[in-house]
Parts: C-alpha cells; structure tokens; sequence
DNA sequence: TTGAAAGCGCTAACAT
DNA sequence: ATGTTAGCGCTTTCAA
C-alpha cells in the first residue's frame, strides 16, 4: 500500500512530522523569510516522505492567482488555432499555467457565458482568438484582467492584438517570385470582403511597385478553395494575357490552380512559378509540384500571445495596439528554377 | 463609473446589503435550506445590484469539487483531436465544466508534468487522448480520479476507452461497394503495424465474407499519404488483375488513388467505385470526384467520453473496458452509380 | 529563527 | 427561518 492512495498531505501534515508549524512549511517550501538551514531540510524531507502537493485551489484563494489563462475563440477550434495553442502552451506551459479552452462558436450569448465563467474562476488573463484576422468587438472593461487578441484583432486601440504580417508575407511571396525571374505576375485571391485579402493585395502591391512591375489583370476573387483554384487556372489559360508567375492567397488555391495548369499543358515551374499561403502541410506537400509558400508563423504568434500576456499579468507594460509577427517563406518545387 | 469595476462582491457584501448573514446569502443564492420568500428576494435583488459572482476558486476548496477536467494529450491537439474536443464541449459545458488543455507532445516527462498539475489543481477528471488508437500505458493508480480514454486505449482492462469502430467503420465501406455493384475489390491501406491497419482490415473480411466475395489481392500497404495512393492506382492498373472497387483506409490515400485512377483513364465512379475513412472535408471535397468516405463520427466519440466521465464523477458506475462509437458513410460522388 | 493567528470566499453543521 | 461557527489548505503578518 504505498501512502500516496489516501487522502492527499496538507501543510498540517508536513508540519506535524517535521515538528514545526504550518507556516513554517510554507516558508520553507517556498523558499521565502528566514530559516535555519536544518528546519529547511527537515520540512524537504518531511515534504518528500508524505508525497506532499500544495493544494493550488488554495493557493489560488488566498494568492489571488490562479495560473489559468482562459482561451476564447469566436467561433471553433479550428486548422489555424491548433499551432497558435501549441505555441502559446510553449510559453506557458513552463511557468505552471494551463490554458481553459472556451469555444464559443459564433454564438455571443455563449461567449458572455464563458467570460462569466473565466472570471469567477478568477483566471489570471485572457487570449482571444478565432478562425479569421477580421476585426472584432473589444471585450471591453467588463473583463478587468488582462486580454491579448491574437489573429483576431480588437477594434479598440486601448487593447492588444496579435496578428500575423498578410501584407509583408504577400510581399515576401511576390518577391520570390520576381527573384525566380518572373515578370507577368498574377494574383488569385479569396473572397474581396476579407481584411486579409485586403491585406496580401497591398504586400502584392508594394513588391511589385518596388520591382517597378504591375499585375498583369486584376486580382481575381473568389472562393478559399481547390475549386475555385482550378478555375482561376482555366481562366488564365483562355485569358490571353501572358503570365509567369502566380501568387495564390490560399495554399488550398494554389493546389487546385497548379492542378489546372498542369491539365492546360503548363508547366510548373518551368513556364509558371506559384506561390501559395498558409503553409498546410497536407496541401502543400501533396500538391504535384509541392508548394512553394508563405509560411504565417501561427505558432510563433501563439508564443508571442502569450509572453505578451504574461507581461501584463507580472503588471510589465507592454505596447498597446498591434503587434505583427513575421511570416517567412517555405521553398518547395513549384517555383524551384531549374 | 460602473460598480463592477472595483474588487468583486462577496457573499458578505451581499449579505451586509441584504442585512442578513452570509450563511443566509449562500442558501438563498444555491437554492438550499429553508429560507422564507422574501428574505430570499432580498438577498437576490442585493447581489444582482451589487453584480454578485460566486468566486468559484473559494467554492472549490469548500466542496472539493472544482468542475474542471483536464484533457491530457499524448502528442499535439491535430485533426482528430478537434471535433473529439467540441463533442466533449458539447457535453461539459451545459454543466458549466470547463477543459483545461495539455499538450504532453509524447513526452513521457512532461506527461508527468501535466498529472502533477492537473491533480495539484484538483480537477474532477481526466480525458486521455492523442493521435492514433494504439494501445497506451494507463495512466493507473496514480491518478485517484475519474479517467476516461478517448481515441487511444489503455492497456489495462479496468480502465474505460472510448474508442471510434474501425472495423465496423471498414465493413460498412465495402458493403456499400458491394451495393453499387462491385464485386472485384481492392483495398489500399497504411502501415501494416498500427492497430487502426489492422482492425480496418478485420472490418474488410467480415463484409466481403459475408458477401461471399474475397479481396482480388492482399491489402496494399503504405503511407498515409496521397502520394502513397497514387503509386497504388498506379500498380492497381498496371497490376493486370481486375477490379471495380477500392476501398481506401484514409481520405489521403483516397484522393490520391483517384488521382491515379483519372490519369491511367479509369473511370471513377462508372469503372471503378472507390471509398475513403475520415471524412476529412478539406481533402474528401476537394477530390474529383469528391470522396464516399466513412465518417468516424469523432464529435460523437468526444460527447461519449465527457458523458462517461460526468458518470464517474457523480459517482455513477460506468461499464469498464471498451466502448465503440458507431461510425457512419458520407455518400459523395466517388462512389455514385450514373 | 520560528510559532501563532488571521484571513482568502464560500459552505455546512449546528444553534437559536 | 435565520444566525453563528468552524473549516477547506494555504500564505502572511506579527509576536515571541
């Protein structure tokens, strides 16, 4: 019978075998105030004998601290949030905080519930995220602890948005593509109302405009899908206007646009180089030629979420407004010069 | 200026307003005790005024019970992992349960890590899952708590997995090859040491056994890849022996089988019917033609967990041992009689 | 250097 | 029907 099955050790249990009081356990535990070297052993080994935990509900009452951040998502858990999680969870993980997942699905009456809940669970501070970087509204001073939004952005400035960089890993991709000797540039883009479509067609603009090139048309709209990749892809074909070189917004469009090329006889990279988004591994890799792409660094935004987070809540001041993490580029074959 | 803004209300708060004691505050609010109509509604209308929340970190060193359950996975939250999580949200949340998320990354020292603090926290229960549903160690009698297993198994018998029915999941996918028609069936599998391989396989026999058919050749082992499944459409077709029906134990290789299929000019769905597993939406749509897949119905298999483990905690008795989770076709094209 | 005592916010047993 | 008291396990003054 080991003695770990019982009832867990409390302070008073330690206190009692090593012969001194509940507080001077704590101290010694603790590594805090004065104590004779000795009684600190004693405590250690007492501590060690009984399998002793401290109790972090406890703690959490009288500190005043809990580490727990609470984790909100607008909508659902979803292929963009899994790396922020796991980046976030490096930086936290260390510290002895653990994350509360909240879904909220969309659903506003469910998220005010979840924010109740955070905060009667007296969580030390909050990240909100969701699927897209779309602006949302601030959670306001009904949460006097501190909120970080990452990938989603707060539509109060007073707040502490991370976000990755659309507009600068748009123009990393179109650069690259200018590099592999590209000149007849187009650009196959989601759904016009997104603010990250938005956002890549500026970085598309700003490298072209610094290569002293244009667009060959305009960016083409459309759906964040194979689908509508192999259809952009049949619509330059017939197009008529010469192009070299593509920068998809989506990996999952570039997938289906060098699927459409290569039924219409071109060749990637040799006649056309593409440049996808997102870095899904799935897509990316599978893609025939695997793509090159822009890689947002949503782990790195995770862990940059949380060391701002953890700032705030050690009371360190930390700048308002948005913090852009940068993207890099991930070289696969479909802009490979051969 | 908002009252809300200053240090949350307590139950003394409330009761000094309401000019009865906290003992009384507490019954009125939780429903418990004898208390007249009006000293109620008295202690109610105080502590809406004064925006009253149970501190629920107090609540859980009093009642031991803290409403939390951690959710301890063995590598990264991935695609599996996401719709277990919502189900099993779907189920603790009404319950105003909340999951606290660790990522042990198949590190068995940080595991360690993780059950120090969950208990250290005093969670209600644990969730154990990961990646693939190979049999894990138990977490065993270190862990005093409720403990379910969802998507891996434990190894030991007295513990309770929640498992997705690969082998019926499998048996359902060739009968409805069988119903379109096909009768010269192939399947097109992983690798053969994983537990999944072999139970999908099991599933296979029964169906074709009782259909009175056999497999026109051994399963086709390799990756979880689509490049995998085109270097099967490839051998299939150049392989010389007949066959009308491929069974595919992932969307991956699906996809990738019928893309080898459409290039070595065989029709699919009118020559060849072909069904995937997973239903992963991202690959099962997007392939031509878009993939009959089984779905395993994993949202389900996280409700099923979270509602065995709110069993365990209420102290409900659970049967032990494994529980298969029914898994489902999703009729798409790949398999559509024209 | 150590112990005693109070208190974090809540609940439950026992008085009244 | 309501108030009083004690205590959950820990930390933190303050006294000794």
């Amino acid at each position: 019978m080991s003695r770990e099955r019982t009832k867990p050790a409390t302070v008073t249990d330690v206190a009692r075998l090593a012969g001194v009081s509940p507080g001077t356990v704590s101290k010694a535990l603790n590594g805090r105030g004065q104590l004779a070297a000795a009684t600190r052993e004693r405590v250690m080994s007492a501590a060690r004998e009984l399998g002793f935990n401290p109790n972090l509900v406890a703690r959490g009452l009288v500190s005043g601290r809990t580490y727990l951040v609470g984790v909100l998502t607008t909508d659902t858990i979803g292929r963009f949030t899994i790396p922020l999680l796991t980046g976030a969870e490096d930086v936290l993980g260390p510290g002895q905080m653990s994350m509360l997942l909240c879904e909220s699905r969309g659903d506003p009456i469910r998220e005010q519930h979840y924010i109740r809940s955070l905060l009667n669970r007296r969580v030390d501070g909050v990240i909100v995220t969701g699927r897209n970087s779309d602006v949302r509204p601030s959670l306001g001073a009904e949460v006097p602890i501190p909120v970080i939004y990452a990938l989603v952005q707060s539509d109060d400035p007073r707040d502490t948005s991370v976000l990755h960089d659309d507009r600068e890993g748009a123009a990393v991709a179109v650069r690259h593509l200018v590099e592999t000797g590209r000149r007849r540039i187009a650009h196959v883009t989601g759904p016009g109302r997104h603010a990250a479509v938005k956002r890549r067609l500026l970085g598309v603009e700003d490298a072209l405009r610094a290569e002293g090139v244009s667009l060959i048309d305009e960016p083409m709209y459309g759906e964040w899908s194979e689908a509508w990749g192999r259809e952009a892809a049949f619509r330059l074909d017939r197009g008529g206007k010469e192009f070299d070189g593509v920068f998809c917004a989506s990996d999952q469009i570039a997938r289906g646009l060098v699927d459409g090329l290569r039924e219409a006889g071109r060749q990637v990279p040799e006649e056309v180089g593409v440049v996808g988004m997102d870095n899904w591994d799935a897509m990316a890799e599978a893609a025939r030629p695997p793509l090159t792409t822009v890689d947002l660094n949503l782990s790195g935004l995770g862990r940059t979420a949380a060391e701002l987070l953890v700032a705030m809540i050690n009371g360190r001041p930390i700048e308002t407004g948005h913090h852009l993490v940068p993207s890099s580029l991930v070289k696969r074959r479909s802009t490979e010069l051969s």
